[in-house]
DNA sequence: GCCTGTGAAGCTATTCACAGCT
DNA sequence: AGCTGTGAATAGCTTCACAGGC
């Protein structure tokens, strides 16, 4: 049974959204709550539940924690993911401190960067290996996202790396489009190209 | 003239690509290489470019040069994009040290903290205002996209201020949905949402 | 022969509209 | 009365397929 990618997308979303309505004690939420705060529609909130298998309430709407739990086992979300940055620099480092300790479910286990003064340190927590040891170090432990944040020049080398490291799913910050084979998964964050675009927006708009 | 969102975001990368290529002194390029370097099919390429108006030419593909110029006019790219990061944290750290010097189209023209200790000090070569400053700063400058870089409860009166403050774009590191009304534009970088994503298709494909 | 340009077809995603429940 | 569930309609996006030019 295979999803939508949007589908799959916005119901992660809403998963985060259960969570904090949870946590308000809130027992039962209605498909236009969770529209309104989502900023889908409300049908789309419902076929997307659908889509899931869930089941609401025609009273109540639909039950936190049932959702929750259903959401759990379909998404894998009880276990945690492994995440390796590749890339120290600002980016990385704000990758690896964002994640750290926040995100209970979401684990930093090894960050690498080419720069030897900062093999064998420490940052964030994490052990800093050289790059070169990248396939030995993750053929030890598995990771499921590969976070890309070095530069542009380097990106597809170290995306080839992770392939033959067999990481299923790399997370690139590179303004460069990567070329990997399937069923490997690429997801672009260019920062870049988002505000270029937002700026195009904000100009045509005056 | 309204293009699709798709293909302004396509653009914005062939013109990247173009500007590579044009730096490595090609002259013209094929729809096909454009498609091959962008991840695209090279029909897409070809009606995102006939969409933006450009033409090519039957033996040798399109001119670099034209359509680079092309795309200036056409996406107001030869002016520049004046941002304001709004938190002085980990990410927004990385994402002023990230734009400056390097993008020279992009400017990073404030930065916004909380923090007093922050206040008046010079980041990455950028003043830093008190947030209770941002309307009275954003005001007397032309501020295209505001990055909001704040912890996620802090996020929607972020938004808020910076539509106050008359501020058409929004990118939103925050992990939540933020409200503005239209015409204001808000993006969405969830960096959260993307790994736990990346995780899930990791996860089923084993 | 290999390219561009583009109508037409196909596919995906979203919204409409309403039946059915409680 | 107000909710969910969902077929049907619509809108949006991508690929097909091929005419036309160099």
């Amino acid at each position: 049974m295979t999803l939508p990618h949007n589908t799959i997308e916005r119901l992660f979303l809403y998963r985060r959204i259960l969570q904090d309505a949870l946590a308000d004690s809130k027992r039962s939420i209605f498909s236009h709550e969770l529209a309104h705060i989502s900023g889908a529609s409300s049908e789309q909130v419902r076929r997307d539940l659908m889509l899931a298998g869930a089941e609401g309430n025609r009273r109540l709407g639909y039950d936190c924690e049932k959702l929750l739990t259903q959401f759990s086992s379909f998404f894998k979300t009880d276990t945690t993911t492994n995440i390796a940055v590749i890339g120290v620099g600002n980016i990385g480092k704000a990758i690896v401190s964002y994640f750290l300790g926040k995100k209970p479910h979401i684990d930093v286990i090894a960050i690498f960067d080419n720069d030897p003064t900062k093999h064998g340190r420490v940052i964030h927590g994490t052990h800093c290996y050289p790059t070169s040891d990248l396939e030995k170090v993750l053929k030890e432990r598995v990771v499921h996202v590969g976070v890309i944040a070095v530069p542009a020049p380097f990106a597809q080398d170290i995306a080839d790396k992770l392939v033959q490291a067999r990481v299923p799913s790399l997370l690139n910050f590179a303004p460069v489009r990567l070329k990997v084979p399937p069923p490997f998964f690429v997801e672009n964050m260019d920062m870049t190209l988002s505000i270029e675009k937002l700026g195009f927006f904000a100009k045509s708009q005056l």
